[in-house]
DNA sequence: AGTATTTGTGCGCACGGATGCACATATTGG
DNA sequence: CCAATATGTGCATCCGTGCGCACAAATACT
């Protein structure tokens, strides 16, 4: 059997999915933070925070996370900033996961 | 401005991908056992265990958690457990979701 | 300049999940 | 039936991460 290698697998995995981008995608408060934005539009932080259950510095860690990973973009206006989901980035990185996938394992 | 509805966004979410499942691929030690079974195609707890920088009983639960999330297939000979992963229903996941999230936010 | 408003950040607390040990269960072989 | 091997499970511990408070930073407004 083939000598297990940690590096090697990982290496395999990250060419192939991009991991960090879908463990913060698939959080549970994210992912609604995500879905809530992608229906509203164009929000603030402020405007994001008065309809969840959080603290508005949580909901500002969590959008930046997101945005980081490319998940959404910001707009900075004034003393407010502007987050909207990203949809063409998000749509590639779930067809290029599957691509891969498929050509990975089918 | 649209009210917040939890479980509304929730459901939506459910309704386009498959959360939970790729929660748990995405984990980092999950995804590593998971490109090593696919690299390796057959194996047992014991000989992954064998190659892991982790006490058996965890790889145990790794696999336990992936095999009820449709990821691998396990088969019982004797006294020892084969798992493989299910390339098939890993493919169509990642299909599934992409045409989803294409459908939703495109 | 001074105050108010919006967002970013340091910090400590708490909770959930991962980990490993010890033991239970199942199956094989003698 | 008994010992040996493979896997499942209860339990305590540890560690990472989420969380919110308090405060800092940036910007607007008068």
């Amino acid at each position: 059997m083939a000598k297990y290698d940690p590096a090697q697998c990982r290496a395999l995995i990250r060419d192939n999915v991009d991991i960090d981008f879908f463990r913060v995608i698939c959080d549970p408060v994210r992912s609604e933070l995500l879905v809530y934005l992608a229906g509203a539009g164009e929000l603030t932080i402020g405007q994001i925070a008065e309809e969840f259950p959080r603290d508005r510095s949580v909901i500002s860690r969590h959008l930046e996370m997101m945005y980081r990973l490319g998940a959404i973009t910001r707009r900075k206006d004034g003393r407010e900033v502007y987050y909207k989901v990203a949809n063409e980035t998000i749509i590639n990185k779930f067809s290029e996961a599957a691509r891969n996938m498929k050509a990975l394992l089918g």
